[in-house]
DNA sequence: CTTGACCCTCCCACCGGGGGACGGTGCACA
DNA sequence: TGTGCACCGTCCCCCGGTGGGAGGGTCAAG
């Protein structure tokens, strides 16, 4: 019996290079059998290689190795799968904004420029029930679900003055982390968990309306701020959207209104 | 009027950071409408506004910034599309190889471990129809596909004398690039075009079935090495693989049989 | 004119991997 | 018992696309 097999013997039958399996090692993923410790020699067994295919399958995921090495220490199966399914999430996830990467990508293209209907709006100061925090652009898609889920529970048996809406620093799209508001407007805000009693300044929006999901939604902020540079305004402080209809209020996307304003101020005269 | 947007500005309007708007202006994808020679500051117009969202698009496709520069500066839209639908081509190979990679990581982990047929096989020297190049591993399933159809096509008419097959250099799958072989035995092997008679050397094989599609193939060749070392054998040159049912012989993949078959030798023993 | 927000360039870090330099080791064969 | 050569070791730099931050100039409102 040799001392095990070497680190390019060990490549050959896991189909991975050697300067990879180096990595994993240093990684902590795969420690070789043995190390002679004159040399600094690796040496493999045959035991490793359904591990090292296991790792293999992750990286083609595009785990990233402290994940692939959390899920390699875990014991308990359970919560590697948990680990596992998680990550195919957000691989499902990714899948679903490519295909609406793909599908918005294709609008772009066509040259046939729709009328944008956009208005100018002076919005009165007014109290809502409110969730604010700070979020990263990550979190946000998840944050709002949740947020709204407790500000409609908060607010349930208030009388209803409108549809919900919401307030995103621009920060949150230029750097990827930003103040996020949720509101309901309703009679009476209560202070409830996370929801307390906020009041909006008055503004002046340069307001149009989103059809759909939100997958493109950029596309019809960069036609709003299109029009507001063009009329010669200038964008002022956070975006506002109100959620005329959405998935709360009619199953079918394409039955989704979504209202964006942009708060402007008209430049001074050359 | 003003100079044009400041890049902050235009990275509120597009949903881009500052800095990724510079690094655009750097690889040539979007040059500012002006800059001013004194300050160096970029200016944008709203003009600027759809390219942009454009190549956040292609970006958000993962297409590298050299092919995005390559799609905006070509003017010709047939062309455009069609660099633009090759892009999504290639997602769509990845997407397939995530699903296979999804399906075997589940194998993988399936404790029950099935038996291994392992059978020890003296090949003859035998003289073959083949063809035979240096190949990268991201070319070889095409070089494949071309290989065995001029294969084919030459060897029409000469009588078959087995199924066809395959020889993989060991440097293939450990860095990436190496010598493949592939051929079909027929009598009085023709030479014409790349096709050119090989005489395969005799070898003792060590050979295993691998069934279906070949995606996860390499972890039959992972159990066909753990068998190898555990019976105090060494690898000992290229793979080779016998195509003894494949797409060419039966449409549905789970009929697929492929041999692969590994040169091995007696370690001498201790 | 000051102040603070903005912009500039430049360098470093990240991820997972490859290329290559340079020197030490294993092993088969002479 | 040497000798040659393929192998292995570490170290550093490169890629692509992006973020962080330093250090210094510029713009515009008060």
């Amino acid at each position: 019996m040799r001392s095990g097999l070497s680190i390019g013997e060990f490549a050959q039958l896991t189909h991975l290079s050697v300067r990879t399996l180096r990595r994993y090692h240093e990684a902590g993923l795969l420690t070789p059998a043995s190390i002679d410790p004159a040399s600094g020699y690796r040496y493999y067994t045959s035991q490793q290689i359904p591990p090292a295919q296991v790792i293999h399958r992750l990286r083609q995921l595009d785990m990233p190795l402290a994940e692939v090495g959390r899920i390699l220490t875990t014991e308990d199966p359970e919560t590697r799968e948990a680990l596992i399914t998680s990550h195919l999430q957000r691989l499902e996830v990714e899948l679903d904004r490519t295909r609406a990467a793909v599908v918005s990508l294709r609008q772009l293209l066509r040259p046939d420029v729709e009328q944008l209907d956009v208005r100018l709006c002076s919005l009165p100061a007014r109290t809502v029930a409110a969730i604010s925090d700070l979020v990263s652009l990550d979190d946000v898609l998840a944050w709002y679900d949740d947020a709204m889920a407790e500000l409609d529970a908060a607010a349930a048996g208030h009388k209803r003055l409108g549809p919900p809406g919401g307030r995103y620093d621009n920060e949150l799209f230029t750097i990827g982390r930003g103040r996020v508001l949720v509101y309901r407007p309703v009679a009476d805000p209560p202070t409830l968990g996370r929801v307390a009693p906020e009041t909006l300044p008055a503004t002046e929006l340069a307001i149009t309306v989103h059809h759909g999901v939100h997958h493109d939604i950029d596309v019809t902020y960069g036609r709003l701020g299109a029009w507001v540079v063009e009329h010669a305004l200038a964008v002022d402080g956070p975006v506002h959207e109100t959620y005329v209809c959405g998935p709360r209020d009619d199953p079918e996307p394409q039955a989704w209104r979504t209202e964006i304003g942009w708060p402007v101020f008209r430049l001074s005269p050359a």
